[in-house]
DNA sequence: TCTGTCAATATCGTATGCAATATAAGACAA
DNA sequence: TTGTCTTATATTGCATACGATATTGACAGA
């Protein structure tokens, strides 16, 4: 059993709200609605069975998220963001995970140590065979991370940065790139183990950085419309 | 002329939503709206000559700022968080703010540098003058710097922070503790100016540390029914 | 052929009504 | 007096209707 760590418990029955928003958030983190995609809260409201009360709140919630972005008087969107919205995600997400490992170095159980070096272990398994089962198991390690914290909002802020940069690594990042590396994953569990509050804050920061630059965040040049029109321009005959 | 650095342009008229949710915010950061008040939407929507749908909306982005609670088929309430959700708030803006001035450090202009030690000055001065006054400015100062970095979800996040932070103040300071000390402002403008950003990521750092020990944030002790009614029952004859 | 104006359409912003749910009050028995 | 059950009330959850607004396409004029 690898992933005991994702159950919920949710004991409510979840309201439609949350059930589309969801449902909206995989679709969107999985591309099968590609940024830029109109939401119109009618189409929304049919495909669920609910009205547009319904489509208009978890709307509004994805707005929050950054997951879509919402004209006034025009509709919602998929969220499109720009490589520098991105690398700015990937700054505040590092600056926040660095102080959550240095809250949480040297302040682990023996249990909750297993746990997290099963995880790594399990991620390192996977990392060769399946690609998309070894990325969302990264994602995991991160919020397990942040739940450990028991700060509330951390861990909401944590949850809803790891959505922005899926988004963002599924637009500018190439394949297999969104690794997130499993040895240093081990490193910064074992930094925490032993209490080295420094060096695990500095390798989670490293360690975030890098996925930034891996991702090609820092090189790829940002889509220039202009640009474009001229190589287009050039190419007509 | 003290603030212009406040004045937002507000393009659009400002949608009816939005004029309720701002209204609300200060009644509550004001106290106007004591901690645990219940806020039903036909109460609100009738204050400000709206529906319930208006109210509803501006209600639930309150829930995501922090300010208000959301209880399921029970209602909204000014929220009433703990001190133990206070200091983790805290630790969420020290780290925030550290990475924010590291990037702003040796990247301001002469221009903004001077505006930055203007209002490092109309702290100074008001300090001794009008308590409320100094204060907000001090809330100026940080949300202004984080204008600064061009980076929007830093910029939300941090609103978000110091509303919450401003709440918990509120709740959990003694009077006058929440002074932001002008002096830790200008050591911190200091180093940005002079590009030092170890320097400038440290002091902020302490700054809001400083900031949460001042409002005794880390020594008061979480209210204790149990001891409280133990002491009461002392007092009886 | 290009550009400006206008109508048609799609979609959102807001109000309101009814059903569902949780709390509170009251009655009653132990 | 206390505990429990029932009923009443307050309040939200959700759906729908109507007016407001932005975009699209057509058409007239240059």
């Amino acid at each position: 059993m690898l992933s005991t760590h994702t159950t919920r418990e949710t004991d409510r029955p979840m309201t439609r709200t949350e059930r589309v928003h969801v449902a909206l958030r995989m679709a969107i983190l999985e591309q099968r609605l590609a940024p830029g995609a109109r939401l119109p809260e009618d189409m929304i409201g049919e495909a669920f069975g609910s009205s547009r009360t319904i489509a208009r709140e978890a709307l509004g919630r994805l707005a929050t998220e950054g997951l879509v972005e919402l004209k006034p008087n025009r509709g919602a969107f998929v969220a499109n963001p720009t490589l520098e919205e991105g690398r700015g995600i990937f700054v505040i997400r590092a600056a926040l995970e660095r102080a959550m490992v240095r809250q949480l170095a040297g302040r682990i159980d023996v249990e909750t140590a297993r746990t997290l070096h099963q995880m790594v272990e399990d991620e390192t398994r996977l990392a060769e065979k399946s690609d998309v089962e070894a990325i969302r198991l990264a994602g995991e390690f991160h919020l397990y991370l942040a739940r450990l914290c028991g700060n509330p909002l951390l861990e909401r802020y944590l949850t809803e940065i790891v959505s922005r940069c899926s988004l963002v690594m599924a637009i500018y990042g190439r394949p297999h790139s969104a690794d997130c590396g499993a040895r240093e994953h081990r490193e910064i569990v074992e930094a925490i183990v032993a209490g080295d509050f420094v060096g695990a804050g500095n390798l989670m920061e490293r360690h975030v950085e890098e996925v930034a630059t891996r991702a090609q965040l820092g090189t790829r040049a940002e889509v220039d419309v202009r640009s474009i029109l001229a190589e287009v321009a050039a190419q007509v005959p």
